[in-house]
DNA sequence: TTTACTGTACCAACCGGACGGTACAGCTAT
DNA sequence: ATAGCTGTACCGTCCGGTTGGTACAGTAAA
């Protein structure tokens, strides 16, 4: 059911959609001749908008709790997160603009979004002596994600590789 | 010219549309029915739906910029900064919301918020003698207004005061 | 092996409503 | 009298979704 190829295009031409035009631009008719697809075919795939945009958002999560599960019974679990986030490619990171389109569709598309959030929260702080301190982390790095996604970011790489590098130093001691 | 009161209305009722419905739906004759306006009313006062996001989002900026010179030549503008952000009201912290809408209409009309994040950001970290450290910190605060802003912050309200007491406390010594 | 049928995948054309924006005639408080 | 609106009417475009159809692969009875 999943890695079904067509439906990915169509997920990856939404995503360029959004990227290029901004969320309020993602149109149906837009992302069918970004994948060069005609408006039905992306119909036939995801009957509606909210399930495009849903499509997407699944997309992304099961993309981030597959690495989550991966890190497996790691001890430090934090860590781990850190690192594998580190090493996403651009691709991967574009990903997260999902969380942008769904937001500004219908906010209650996010929910499954923040399920996943509590879940990572859950974990990290679960395993962790100093809960407020590994929570403090992984916000941070939520916040360099966020700013990314808005193209805010006024780090210089030098500055943001920095940070990144320090939040997972710190995160060997939480 | 600011502080017009009837601007400032629309602004407000811009905002809350936003919030209610998501950024896509935040149209003029929505906004006018919000704000009990007419939509010439609203046409009147911002010239487009650019020109009223661009007011939304200068209005966000005016009022972070204000505190942040309110905060003057304090020794320690990080700790100053997360202090006074931890006083916003829920109606100032709702402005954030126009991050969202003007991402979601066109991306460059975000341009005027990175500018403003650059200053942020040199400012912080040249005032600091931990300056990467600094910048973790208001990271941290940062991750946390976006998934306030997106509504999938997962922490408990106690989780989130302990957070946010750390970074303060952390200021203190960056 | 031909015929008939099914399901999957897709397309072009269209519909109705919403939306941004314009135009303009009036009303009203200062 | 001017600024600051309201209300109505309208226009062109866009957009989500529907409809009716095509192409084709498989399959199964005759």
């Amino acid at each position: 059911m999943r890695s079904n190829n067509k439906r990915d295009q169509i997920l990856e031409a939404a995503l360029r959609v959004v990227e290029e035009k901004g969320a309020n631009h993602l149109t149906i008719d837009a992302v069918a001749a970004c994948a060069n697809f005609s408006k039905g075919g992306v119909l036939y795939h995801f009957p509606s908008k909210k399930a495009l945009l849903s499509g997407m958002l699944d997309c992304l999560i099961e993309a981030n709790e597959k690495r989550i599960n991966a890190l497996g019974n790691s001890d430090n679990i934090l860590a781990a997160y850190l690192h594998k986030e580190n090493q996403m490619t651009a691709a991967e990171r574009r990903a997260s603009q999902a969380l942008l389109a769904a937001a500004a569709e219908d906010p209650e598309l996010l929910i499954p979004a923040k399920d996943y959030m509590k879940r990572l929260v859950n974990e990290i702080s679960q395993s962790s002596q100093k809960p407020t301190e590994a929570l403090t982390l992984l916000l941070a790095r939520e916040g360099i994600r966020f700013l990314d996604i808005l193209e805010i970011n006024p780090m210089s790489s030098k500055q943001t590789r920095e940070v990144v590098e320090q939040l997972s130093q710190r995160a060997q001691e939480v």
